[in-house]
Parts: C-alpha cells; sequence; structure tokens
DNA sequence: ACAAAAGTGTTTTTTATACACCCATGC
DNA sequence: GCATGGGTGTATAAAAAACACTTTTGT
C-alpha cells in the first residue's frame, strides 16, 4: 500500500549528461477485444498468431504501431478494423505498459529505440463479427479461461481488460453497446452471466433491478424462442439513461 | 454511447507508403499531485508556472519527459521528487493522452516527432510535503476549485485526476497512505470531507461504517484537541484488510 | 454550568437476496 | 397435460441515511 521512493537526490545535477538523454519511442497499440458467444455460454478474446519474431507462432493480442498523423483511438480502431468486421462495440483505453526491455525488440545495441504499449479494451458483437484475416488459422477466438502463454506481457494485458469488463458490466450499459436492437431480458441475462459467471445473481431479482433503473422500453413485441412462454423484447433508451445520470 | 468507426477501407493496401510510415514519440509524463489541507478543508493540487514556450507562463502539472532506461512509473516518481519532498504518498497511472498536434511543438515542420502523455494520479501528505523549486514563486497548491486555464489539456487531466481520487477514496484505503500512522477517526472524516464534499455523509454513520470494515486498531490512547471530549487514536492494520479482499 | 468535540444508539428507508408461485407456449 | 422458459410477488436480511442522545473535556 505505501509507497516510499528513494526521494530526492536531484541526480540531474550530478550526471547531467547520462540522466538527461531522452528516449525515443514507437508506441504500439494493443487491443482486448471481446465478445460473448451467448448461445454457447462463452466469453471469448481475439488472439493472432505472430509470423516475425520476437515470439514467432506464440498467440498474441491484435495490435500495431502507431503512424504519423493518428491519434491512440485511431489506430486501435485501425487494427480492430483489420481483423473483423463489425458495427456495434464498446472500445475504451485500458492502461500503458512501457517499462524499459519489456519488448525483446529493445535490445542493447538498438540503443535509445524504445516500444510502449497503449492497450485498449473492446467488446464488440459475436454475431455480426467477421473475422478477416488472410490465413485464417492465424486469427481466431479463444475462450478467455484457455488462453495459452501470449507474446509480450499480453497475458497481464488480457489479466487487466478482464478485470474491466466485469467492472464496466456492473456499472455502466456497455451490454446495450453489443446487444441487438431489440433483445429479451433474458438475452441481457446471459450475457451477463457468461461474462460475471453463472452466480452472480438470481434471473428475477437481475431482472427486477435491471427494470427499476427506468432505461429499458418494452416493446410490447413478443418472440418466441422455442418451447416457453414467449419473451417481451426491450429496447434501451440512451435518453432516459442519460437523464438518470443527473 | 454506440462507437461506429468507418471500418475496412483496408487504407495500407491503396496507398502504402504514406499510411505505413511510423510516429516517432517522445513521452512525456504528467502527474496530477493532490494533497488535502484539513486544517482550512482545502482540496489542493500542485501547479508549476512554466517558464518556456509553449504555453509559457502558464500553470501547468508537473511534468516531464521520459529518459533512456527510465520507466514510466520511475518518471513519476522522478519529477514528484524534484518538486516535492514527502515520504508518504500513493500513486498510480492515470490515462494516455496522445492525439496528435495535442502538443504545439508538433509543428508540421517538424514532421514525425510527436509527444505523448502519461499521466499520473498523486495523492501526498500535505503536512510533511515541503515545495523545492528554485524561484517559489514557480510553484504553488492551488484549490482544486480554483485552478486556473493551465498549459495544453492540462485542465482535462485535472479532471479526469479529481474523478479518480474521488472513486479511489471511496474503494480503496488510499487515505490512509497520506494519514499519520495515528491518527482520529475525525481526521479521517475531515479528509473525505474535503475531497468529497460536506455533505457525503453524516460523521456518526461514515464512523460506524468505517469501523465496522475493521481494520482499523484502536490505540487506547486518546489525544486532546482543546476543548471537547479527548479522541482515540486509530492505526490502520494493512493485514486485516489484506484478508477483507479475500 | 455550558459549549465543544467524541462517541453510542435507535428508527426509518432502501437495497439485496432467496425463493415460491403463476403464465403462456410447444409438443 | 406437462415440460419449458417467461414473468410476478413476497418474505427476510443487510446496508444506508437520518437523527437523537450521552460522555468527557476546556473554559
Amino acid at each position: 500500500m505505501k509507497c516510499k521512493p528513494t526521494i530526492n537526490t536531484e541526480p540531474s545535477e550530478r550526471n547531467p549528461l547520462v540522466n538527461k538523454a531522452l528516449a525515443n519511442f514507437k508506441v504500439g497499440v494493443d487491443n482486448v477485444i471481446f465478445s460473448v458467444d451467448t448461445q454457447l455460454n462463452r466469453l471469448l478474446v481475439l488472439l493472432l498468431k505472430r509470423k516475425e519474431e520476437p515470439f514467432a507462432n506464440y498467440w498474441s493480442l491484435p495490435g500495431t504501431l502507431v503512424r504519423q498523423g493518428e491519434s491512440l483511438q485511431d489506430a486501435a480502431y485501425r487494427i480492430l478494423a483489420e481483423k473483423i468486421r463489425v458495427n456495434n462495440l464498446y472500445l475504451e483505453q485500458l492502461y500503458t505498459f512501457g517499462g524499459p526491455r519489456r519488448d525483446p525488440r529493445e535490445a542493447p545495441e538498438s540503443f535509445g529505440v524504445r516500444y510502449l504499449s497503449v492497450s485498449y479494451f473492446a467488446l464488440v458483437r459475436y454475431e455480426e463479427a467477421e473475422l478477416i484475416a488472410r490465413p485464417v488459422s492465424n486469427i481466431s477466438w479463444y475462450q478467455v479461461k484457455e488462453v495459452p502463454k501470449l507474446a509480450f506481457e499480453h497475458n497481464q494485458i488480457l489479466e487487466y481488460g478482464y478485470q474491466r469488463l466485469k467492472n464496466k458490466l456492473e456499472y455502466s450499459p456497455i451490454a446495450f453497446d453489443v446487444l441487438p436492437e431489440e433483445f429479451t431480458l433474458n438475452d441481457v441475462y446471459q450475457l451477463y452471466c457468461t461474462v460475471l459467471g453463472e452466480n452472480f445473481a438470481d434471473y428475477s431479482n437481475f431482472r427486477a433491478r435491471l427494470l427499476k433503473l427506468g432505461f429499458l422500453l418494452d416493446t410490447g413485441v413478443k418472440v418466441c424462442r422455442g418451447a416457453g412462454r414467449p419473451a417481451s423484447l426491450y429496447r434501451f433508451d440512451a435518453k432516459a439513461f442519460q437523464d438518470k445520470l443527473i
């Protein structure tokens, strides 16, 4: 808990030349792209098999290096768009990893060139996400529970993203960015169960809580899913949600 | 809410040369350093008056550029240590700002050199924090409510850090990183009030909630503060806190 | 004695949790 | 008619909020 750095040696005044040399960076963006397969109750991450060194043949998070004139978020969208075709998604910045020597490419001989990774977290609609990559064998959804040892520190980034996903789901309406326009309450419940685990809440309590929030509109339209009573279709009311915030 | 990026034009295959040029970065670290003056009930941020262009004579967050061999966090500790002397503090990464053209130094003529800002958020013990800067007039604590227009996008970073401070205070024990080893429950209350606002909770309810958490030890020692009944001194039990987490 | 600060307790309201049960459909 | 999933309600427990009251000090 307590952070007690060694403080105030003012090194810059002792050894100005060595200490003042600035690092030159290339900045990478790595995406933790989640989706939820509600049919099979699986929480998935998108992984890519690396072709080049370092970490050739390891699976990794989709990443890219930031280009001239490109914002970090633009870069995040770019890799996403290069790997999958989706229209409905939520995306936000996660964390920046950048200790020296985290990337093996930062060999001592490439003195002064550092790699920094700004990670982004995304949630996309599984049903519409179409994987686009030349060798299909090099791109794949992996169940979060079954992810192997990844390249770089990507396991750590993934864990961080997974934690964020669980928090976001509880405190903000990102689920509705990824559900179809119209959905049943059970669709929402399945999604939450898959991400948060089966025993996060009882269906009827979940339902009551969700409706009490007041931003779900019952369209009145009923839909049949096999046997059982038909379910109502709801839609997310973004305006009502905004009003709640004030 | 919905993010609908324009997707999949695969620009890299159309115009490979222009698009594939990677940006070269210098990475800056900017600190939002908070402290709480519980005597005067003021929440403070540390600001520095800039001497050089761009934004000469503007107040700004303490920042620095990352040096060779230095981690981001090391850089964050370095600027902190260059500006104030403290032993008790909490520090964590905030957010990374890095759209192109955020820094006026990124003039079109300095083609290819970009500045990226990784911001850190810190909370330090006000009473022991000693400001160290050559011209004293160039460094100062500012009340968060009275901060002027800052250099770069620092107002935005500050706002982001303020939000984080409020969240952290409610959900984690960072207050005890900044309180003395032994403190009264009223000391804790004052700190929370100053950050969260007077009406975040009634003293007796706050007190009950805090004690029920079970990681504050009553030392039995009483201390008198002017008139009124003497207060018990408590200390934070880090082990008990850890145990609660499991 | 009285104001000031610390500390305790009680009541009410709200929210969470655990279930029991009714409803509408397909087979 | 009964299994299946959808939907409602109730009873209990826990947490949050409001507030009244006692205790111990300085003056």
